[in-house]
RNA sequence: GUCCCUAUCGUCUAGAGGCCUAGGACAAUACCCUUUCACGGUAUGAACCGGGGUUCGAAUCCCCGUGGGGACGCCA
């Protein structure tokens, strides 16, 4: 048996960052037992999907480098598939037509909960051996309802929670096929993950309540059961449940914020999966390393400091041309012009080890490529008389000296001597003159890389 | 309200009855490195939700509480 997963996402928002990793932990079990991933878009909510949450989606898995084997399959393009499995079941007697409008549905949950009970479809149209009917009301259209089992008990053992067990008195007869005759969720993802031979269902677990019923109409229908893992879920740095007040909940809103894909997904990863000690891994490794044995079992609290962690390190050890070409683009966004400094190249090279993310690297490299004009109060504390004079002494030395780390530290060093002044008292006067800000990487090596002609350009007019 | 899931440092987690004086990572604190700020290095503090069982022995198994989450739609 080979293994097909699947992601079924609804489009009615962005890829948010709980559902990429149910993505994820989908994709990597398919990886995993060389099987098939598959992307199913659940469209059916036709007032609330839309062609740009499709589009969202697909960024975001792009982005991250998930990709699928088959599809995107689109509900909404089964329709007569949906409803030739309706009229099967009608026919079969596993479901039936329900007269009862909304309002009364509405009034019996009410009484329900009033009598503290679990507010379920009393089953009022439900056919039974000399039952009778009520006569249906003229110009109402039915709903259909799937006829559930009255008894006994739906188990299955989940790949991350064990054995679960429902009774069948908890259920009740779901409607499968509205009014107008569009089929329901729970309905179109037993069809799907039927026909489309899903042996795997890995999804969050507030599917777990649908499980039953799900199972129960695939038995209805005589197809095999597929295994299912049921992620917990992700919530807030703040512990509550993930929202829009939680900032960067979107996929694509990481890139914007200067993450690397491959830190997310190392972040993810491990968010409520684990292999060991092992914190630093790449896909390579997650892939052959992932199961469901190592999954938790309980909600994990997003925590932002160690994405940050894990994005710096990715920085660290990420190729410099890779960086300078992402750099490039958000200076360009800025207006800034990438090419009037020195080589990106070079700056990012000083700054790999610094930046926590990418637009914290086009921070520090923006001062290389424009005119800085540091604030009155830092000219006022830093490029004081005696920094001033310093700095002149500096600049004719540097005027002449080989332009190479060496020399330029030499000439500072003269600089300190000639002028009976300490290393920063030089050092933080320069930077603020070069770059706008006391601080920055090694002088040197930030003088080496600016060039002689900018430095002395720099330096000219600051005093 | 009913049903389901869940519970180890602040956070993510290791842990499958003795290997646990509970390990790692992020964060915190201290020190070292240093030409500033970072990076890096070293060290320190920090947890088994409570109560009952089972067992020679429980973080680990069972039960009851409590806390947290989810579901109960002609949404997905």
């Amino acid at each position: 048996m080979t293994v097909r997963t699947r992601f079924a996402p609804s489009p009615t928002g962005y890829l948010h960052i709980g559902g990429a990793r149910t993505a994820l932990f989908a994709w990597a079990y398919a990886r995993r037992h060389g099987g098939t991933f598959i992307l199913r878009i659940e469209d059916t909510d036709v007032a609330r999907s839309t062609p740009a949450a499709v589009q969202a989606i697909l960024d975001g898995m792009q982005w991250l480098g998930l990709a699928h084997d088959e599809g995107p399959f689109y509900q909404m393009q089964r329709m007569p598939r949906y409803k030739e499995v309706i009229a099967q079941m009608l026919a079969a007697g596993t479901a039936y037509h329900c007269y009862t409008s909304p309002e009364d549905l509405d009034a019996m949950r009410q009484e329900q909960m009033a009598r503290h009970e679990k507010p379920r479809y009393d089953g009022r149209w439900r056919p039974e051996a000399g039952k009778a009917l009520p006569v249906p009301p003229a110009g109402v259209a039915p709903v259909v309802r799937f006829r559930n089992p009255i008894d006994g008990v739906v188990a299955w053992d989940d790949g991350v929670k064990g054995r679960i067990e429902i009774a069948n008195t908890e259920l009740d007869d779901f409607i499968i096929a509205r009014a107008d005759g569009t089929p329901t969720y729970n309905f179109c993802v037993v069809v799907d993950d039927w026909d489309m031979k899903i042996t795997h269902v890995i999804r969050g677990d507030d599917h777990v309540n649908n499980t039953p019923r799900q199972i129960n109409v695939l038995a209805a229908l005589g197809a095999q059961v597929p295994e299912y893992a049921h992620l917990s879920m992700i919530l807030g740095d703040d512990g509550t449940k993930l929202s829009k007040r939680h900032g960067a909940v979107s996929v694509m809103q990481y890139d914007e914020d200067g993450y690397l894909p491959e830190a997310v997904l190392n972040y993810l990863a491990r968010l409520g999966w684990s292999h060991g000690d092992d914190e630093v891994f790449s896909m390579e490794q997650f892939v052959q390393w992932f199961d469901l044995d190592h999954i938790t079992s309980s909600a994990a609290q997003f925590n932002t400091e160690k994405l940050n962690w894990l994005n710096a390190h990715y920085i660290k050890s990420a190729a410099t041309v890779r960086l300078a070409a992402d750099v490039a683009r958000r200076l360009a966004r800025r207006g800034v012009d990438p090419e009037a400094g020195p080589p990106l190249e070079k700056v990012i090279a000083l700054y790999q080890d610094r930046a926590a993310n990418l637009n914290e690297m086009a921070d520090a490299c923006e001062p290389f490529c424009v005119a800085v004009h540091p604030s009155a109060e830092m000219i006022a504390t830093h490029l004081t008389d005696a920094a001033r004079a310093a700095l002149k002494v500096l600049r004719d030395k540097l005027a002449t000296c080989a332009w190479e780390k060496p020399a330029i530290g030499a000439a500072m060093k003269e600089t300190l001597a000639a002028c009976g002044m300490k290393m920063p008292q030089v050092a933080i006067p320069l930077r603020v003159a070069l770059l706008g800000q006391p601080q920055s990487p090694a002088i040197d090596a930030v003088l080496e890389v600016l060039g002689r002609d900018e430095v002395l350009r720099r330096l000219d007019r600051s005093y």
